[in-house]
DNA sequence: ACATTCGTCTACCATTTGGTAGAGACGTAT
DNA sequence: ATACGTCTCTACCAAATGGTAGACGAATGT
């Protein structure tokens, strides 16, 4: 793999896991198996990598949940089942890919900005979906976007927050991660359903 | 108010909004306006800051919690409004709160050990009460304890990510935060009612 | 053969970080 | 009065941080 994709590979696992300022160049320089000036000449800043990682976060994301939205059946229970085992699976590969999204909210407000732009159409598609569904009757009547923003909080919640399961006795086996699946998706379910 | 409490408010304010790594001893100190050395006084180092803050959180937490239940109804969704209720006040008091439990996922381990024993006899009642309430048929069936995290991580994903919400148009005025309380209670309602 | 570009490196640097040493101000008990 | 404990300060320090300057080797085009 090309150096410039082993940095931002290693830097996306270190900023979702333990934060971007905890996490120094010379870290991600380290893990990677480079020196600290290889980062600064590929991404010119720190400010610089972390952007591109968040630009790649986005977008391997969107990528995801758009072929699971293409690949699903019209019922949109199913649909959106579809979107969370699309998401639970990258999440659990890489559990700093949530988290890192999450980091958004503590950066400098220009950082976050592109981050939204690039992830609005996303979430207004979401948002029309959810209501449209509604009219229809095939979702509880609520208000689209939030409810939409509450889904998003608890997948995010619950995929980023290890300790928050770790308290009540969870591991995090293979069969353990199914049954934190199909929880959530029993979850999100009844919450949804009319 | 004593110095000691100010820099624990400041400390937990600063902590909870931007991460533990991101705020250094002088920004902590310039808030509460005194020198950085008055911080080391009273707590020897910035983990043991971190330590203090996370226990009076924690307390402050269990404290609003325990009130909540003990002035509740028996019925058991009406117990757990109660409860978010009673979260959802000083979480917007003081957004920090909830965003600085947060932080116990990315600290060393040896912090959140201590925190997570402080709310353990807390987490195995809403257990057990999950359980039976579960078995009573008042609650629909499902784990108990990955539903707590559940609600816990849609209840703190919500509170602690004013982002999520301003991509949908959310803006954060008291009419708002009424509109969300209320969509949030009904979303939890359905997503536990049997 | 030679200049240029690319990718990586070593050697520094200014600033910021958490933390130490110790002195001075203030009250209170002896 | 004096001794003592409490609280805050100024003056430092060693380590780590993000970042600059510039050299070195390997391709590559002419």
């Amino acid at each position: 793999m090309p150096t410039r994709d082993r940095i931002l590979d290693a830097a996306t696992d270190l900023f979702g896991r333990r934060g971007v300022d905890a996490v120094s160049l010379d870290m991600i320089a380290a893990e990677v198996g480079v020196a600290k000036q290889t980062l600064l000449y590929w991404f010119p800043s720190k400010d610089d990598l972390v952007r591109a990682v968040l630009v790649s976060a986005a977008h391997e994301l969107s990528v995801v949940i758009e072929a699971a939205v293409r690949a699903a059946t019209d019922d949109p229970l199913d649909r959106i089942e579809a979107v969370i085992r699309a998401v639970f699976r990258p999440a659990v590969r890489r559990p700093a890919l949530l988290g890192l999204i999450r980091e958004v909210s503590r950066l400098p407000a220009a950082a976050g900005e592109r981050l939204t732009a690039d992830l609005a159409p996303l979430v207004e598609r979401a948002v029309a979906f959810l209501q449209h569904e509604m009219d229809a009757g095939r979702l509880r009547q609520a208000d689209p976007r939030l409810v939409a923003s509450l889904c998003y909080a608890t997948v995010t919640g619950i995929a980023t927050e290890p300790e928050a399961l770790r308290v009540v006795g969870w591991e995090p086996s293979a069969a353990g991660l199914r049954r934190l699946r199909n929880e959530l998706l029993a979850f999100l379910r009844a919450a949804l359903a009319p």
